[in-house]
DNA sequence: ACCTCTTTGTGTCAAAAGTACACATTGCGA
DNA sequence: TCGCAATGTGTACTTTTGACACAAAGAGGT
């Protein structure tokens, strides 16, 4: 929708991820540091990045992950648009603008995405203008540039939301998983303490998970079994609509 | 998060409003026509437009909503962004934007609000480029311009996954209302019957409507009690983190 | 061989919530 | 006073939740 007015902005548009990653212990998210420029002092950042003229929003978010943490392959599903006209108001964001930027005081609006990652299947590898790119613990993320933490707190909020809406997290688990390693996913991504009893029964009863002839080997305690994903009774479970996924 | 890259674009910024309306009966959508351009269809669009540039997203969408359709004073949800560079491919589209547009070319990115009030409390004055704004039936959207038709149904699905978790709906009854009205409320969002008397109790036992001494009056047939919304309680609801909204 | 350590895996009971269902009541108007 | 149309209410049954404790398996050390 378009109208000739003499208000009409020329900004950048940004995409910036929010890459959550699991360890089958912790809730860990992937921040980079940006490669240093003088006089600003270094601190956290979303993977982020301009995207291109012909791309679509979602590709663009792919691509800027990948350029900047190696990570590819990742389903990201959107946060939302994120405008603030002062964005920049940070002194230390506004000289790293203006030393990285062609055009510094262009206002710019990013598009917010997130994901949920197996930790371990994905090794960042830093680059473009990031100097590094780690897995930091959820609860111990700090200041982020620009409104990232903004940003990290909404789609931390629509990970909760959404793991009682559907019974993500399946897509990255291994091939084999234990139960408990499924519990604590649910935990910490929940944050609270859940009834081992009580998840199980819960869990079998959606029939999403089943379990294999096989058991856990070289474990100092009583081996688990193993259990796999249904993927086609999870498909069912989309089509029908959905209900039950609470913890 | 910027860099310098010659793939840099040079967009547009616009937003669009998914209203929906509630009479009481049916659940409505505000959409617009737009003014006429010679060897353009006309089609019904969602209201929406560019924005300014020292605007934020949230206030450009009330602006102009409101210079379309006369609405303010409008609580607006994010619904997202919708950026396929092929927005414009549809040749209808296509013409509009060139006779309407400084920059035809210009790609653009829109960020969509959605909200749902009282249709009887809003009557829609088209203003600016909308010759016609109405309320038409959320089941008789048809072909829509741009990309609204996507729009429209994902801020539509929205609404339905809100009212599960939040008694969302108060804001925009009257300040009296009937269990009837409140019932059918939640029937025209969710697209099913509920129980008469399911509803009542679990409604009842939320504490967030309480009766009055009053009744209907005039009505052939038994009159029914007022209710009215208790925004204490739901106050309260709202910090302590909720649950049990689902019907 | 045995003890210890650690984590797995399992059942029951009571409370709460959900679901299905039918009929008397009220006030209007003919 | 009768018919009409919508309101308002209770019960029985089923399902789900939530709280809670102890035996079983295997590794490792002595």
């Amino acid at each position: 929708m378009q109208s000739k007015n003499k208000h009409e902005i020329n900004p950048r548009i940004s995409t910036d991820c929010v890459i959550f990653g699991f360890d089958f212990n912790q809730l860990r998210v992937l921040l980079i540091e940006r490669e240093p420029v003088q006089n600003v002092v270094q601190i956290n950042a979303l993977p982020g990045d301009l995207i291109y003229e012909d791309e679509d929003l979602d590709s663009a978010a792919g691509r800027v992950l990948k350029e900047l943490t190696g990570l590819t392959d990742i389903y990201l599903e959107q946060v939302g648009a994120f405008g603030d006209p002062d964005r920049t108001s940070n002194p230390n964001d506004r000289k790293w603008v203006e030393a990285v930027r062609k055009d510094p005081d262009a206002r710019v609006i990013t598009v917010a995405y997130y994901s949920l990652v197996n930790l371990n299947d994905y090794v960042p590898q830093a680059s473009s203008f990031a100097k590094s790119a780690s897995w930091v613990l959820v609860d111990e993320v700090a200041e982020l540039a620009f409104d990232h933490f903004q940003i990290f707190q909404d789609a931390r909020k629509k990970l909760k939301d959404k793991i009682n809406m559907r019974p993500i997290g399946f897509n990255l688990l291994p091939e084999k998983f234990t139960f408990s390693q499924l519990h604590r996913l649910y935990e910490v991504i929940l944050g609270r303490e859940l009834d081992k009893r009580n998840f199980r029964r819960k869990m079998l009863k959606l029939n999403l998970v089943e379990s294999l002839d096989e058991k856990q080997e070289g474990v100092p305690h009583k081996p688990s079994q193993y259990f796999k994903f249904n993927e086609e009774n999870y498909s069912k479970l989309l089509e029908n609509g959905f209900d039950g996924f609470g913890f």
